[in-house]
DNA sequence: AACAAGTACTAAACATTGCAAGGTACCTAT
DNA sequence: ATAGGTACCTTGCAATGTTTAGTACTTGTT
């Protein structure tokens, strides 16, 4: 998969996948990469920055399948930026496939 | 606009917009400026990038407008690697978007 | 007891790519 | 001549995903 359609959209997966429930780290490496394949290495330096950006609290909690677990916790600031991030994923997204009809169909403007 | 989500994406915009016809810079980052803003410093380095790994041929023809255009011709290699990047970016989005789904509805897995 | 494999987190160096800012130059209209 | 639109180019910067390596806990196997 290309590496820089992931830039940025990252954010938007991980924030999005703690809103039902408190996730950690090497779950949500797991829960994205069924979509598309990321690595260990990008997780844990976004979910440091987005705890650093005020986006989530964390607690740890013990596992009985090895070591304890991190869990990613959203803020209300973090609620409020995925409202945007959708929002903003929704008007681009569309605008690529706008572009992608206009150069692949028929006639163009 | 969120600068992230174009990372990558911006190749497969510039090239399918000259699938049916040549384009020139100037002209591609208006075309693209519909949907959403691009500078012209990102277009003109990616133009060079995609010429120089074969994609594009380029060719100047005088206008009445202004300065002469550099037209951008698509290769084989570049219609070709189109055809990649679009189905790349299908899978991409749909994937994004089931992440959005399931960390927005109801129940989830 | 020793070992492997899966789970879970961290860090440093790197590559890619979009943007801001600045510049050159042509054409038309005032 | 001066301004504004057209058209191109370059440099330095910022953001972020990957690679690679490492630590450490648990369970199951030999």
């Amino acid at each position: 998969m290309n590496v820089q359609f992931k830039k940025g959209v990252l954010t938007l997966c991980v924030l999005v996948l703690t809103l039902k429930k408190d996730r950690y780290g090497y779950e949500l490496v797991n829960k994205i990469s069924e979509q598309f394949l990321i690595a260990e290495g990008t997780i844990y330096p976004l979910l440091r920055r987005l705890t650093k950006d005020g986006y989530f609290t964390t607690y740890l909690l013990e596992s009985q399948e090895g070591p304890p677990r991190k869990y990613y916790q959203l803020t209300e600031s973090g609620k409020t930026y995925i409202e945007v991030l959708i929002k903003e994923w929704e008007l681009f997204s569309t605008g690529v496939n706008r572009l992608i009809e206009e150069g692949t169909k028929s006639d163009e403007g």
